[in-house]
DNA sequence: TACTTTAGTTCGTGCCACGTACCAACCTTG
DNA sequence: CAAGGTTGGTACGTGGCACGAACTAAAGTA
C-alpha cells in the first residue's frame, strides 16, 4: 500500500466556493479521497495495493483473459501482465490457457485470493459504515442512493457517448 | 497520470446487497473511484499526476516546509523531497531557506504552478457538475452537503481519535 | 500457402512510495 | 562552551504500477 494517512485538508485542488446554486464539488473531491484512503489502509493491512484488490473483486465473479481484464481495468495489456504476475507469484490468482484459443489464458481467482478479498470486502464496509455512521438513518441511505444513481448515470452516459466496448 | 478509464464494473471489493437497513457502500467506493478518474483524467491533460495536482492544490495558501507537507499529504519525508524535486524541475514549486532555521526549506508554489493548478481546479469542477448533472437541483445539493457531512465527521473523528498532528 | 490480425510477453522508462543511512543545523544539559 | 541527542532534508536502493514499442505465437483470412 502507499499511505494510510487521514484525509488532508484540501485533499483535491477544487475551492469550496463554487457558484450559487452549484454543487459543492470539493466535498464530494474529499469524500472520494476518503474512501479511497479506507480502501488503501484496509488493503495495506493485507500487503495488497489499491490496484491488486480491484484485480481480485473483478476476478470473484468473472473469468476474464488477459485481454478482458485489461478493458474491465482500463490498463494496457502490458500493463496486465505484471499484475497478474505478481499476484500469481502470491498465488492469489491462476492462470489457464483457454479452451478455444491457445494464445489466450483465463484468469482466475484461487480460493486464497477469494478469501481474502472476501475479508478486505468485510473490513472495507465495516470501516465505511463506520464513518457515514454519525449521520442519521435516512441520510445515510439518502447518500448512497444518490452516489448510486450519479454512478449509473455516468456509466450509462459513457456506454452510449463512445464505442460501448465494441462487441 | 495513470489510466484514464472509465469506472469499471465492479470497481471495488464490496458486494452490494449489505445488512437490511445498511448502505450500499459499494455505491460509494464507485463513486469514489468516479471523482478520482475525472480527477486523474484532468490532470493527466497537465501531464500532471493527482499527487502532484495535490501538491499544488495545497501549496495554494500555504507555503509549509517540506516536514509538514509530509503531514499534509500524509507521506514520508522521503517521499516528499522526490515530490518536490519533480515539481521544482518544472517550474511550479521553489524551495526558500527558511528565515528561523537554516536546516528548513519553505516551499511555495510559482506562478505558473498557480496558474496551473488553478485551470485544473475549473476543469474538474467542470466535469464533476457534468456527471452529477441528471440528477435534479435539490438532488445534487442534498448529496454534496452529505459529503461535506460525512468528510467532516470523519475530520472530527481522527482528529479526536489520535493526537491532533501534534503542533 | 502467404498475409494480416489478435493475445500476451518483454523491455526500457518514469513516477511514486518506502526504509535506511547519512549530513547539517538546532537544542539541550552539564 | 562542549558533548549528546533531536530534528529537517537528502541520497540511495527496492519495488509496485503505468505506459509504449518491439516481438512471438496462434488464429483468421484471402
Amino acid at each position: 500500500m502507499t499511505s494510510p494517512n487521514d484525509t488532508p485538508p484540501s485533499a483535491a485542488p477544487s475551492r469550496t466556493g463554487g457558484e450559487p446554486g452549484l454543487v459543492d464539488v470539493d466535498a464530494l473531491a474529499q469524500l472520494s479521497f476518503l474512501v479511497h484512503n479506507v480502501l488503501d489502509e484496509i488493503a495495506g493491512q493485507q500487503d495488497l495495493s489499491i490496484i491488486q484488490a480491484r484485480l481480485l473483486g473483478v476476478l470473484r465473479d468473472r473469468e476474464p483473459t488477459m485481454n478482458q481484464l485489461g478493458r474491465l481495468l482500463g490498463l494496457d495489456k502490458s500493463s496486465i501482465s505484471g499484475l497478474v504476475d505478481r499476484a500469481q507469484r502470491r498465488g492469489l490468482v491462476t492462470r489457464t490457457v483457454s479452451a478455444n484459443d491457445r494464445r489466450a489464458f483465463q484468469v482466475s481467482i484461487t480460493d486464497a485470493g477469494r478469501q481474502l478479498i472476501e475479508q478486505l470486502a468485510a473490513q472495507f464496509a465495516e470501516q465505511i459504515e463506520l464513518s457515514v455512521a454519525p449521520l442519521p438513518d435516512a441520510d445515510r441511505l439518502r447518500l448512497s442512493q444518490l452516489a448510486a444513481q450519479v454512478v449509473a448515470s455516468d456509466a450509462h452516459r459513457r456506454g452510449i457517448d463512445l464505442r460501448t466496448t465494441p462487441r
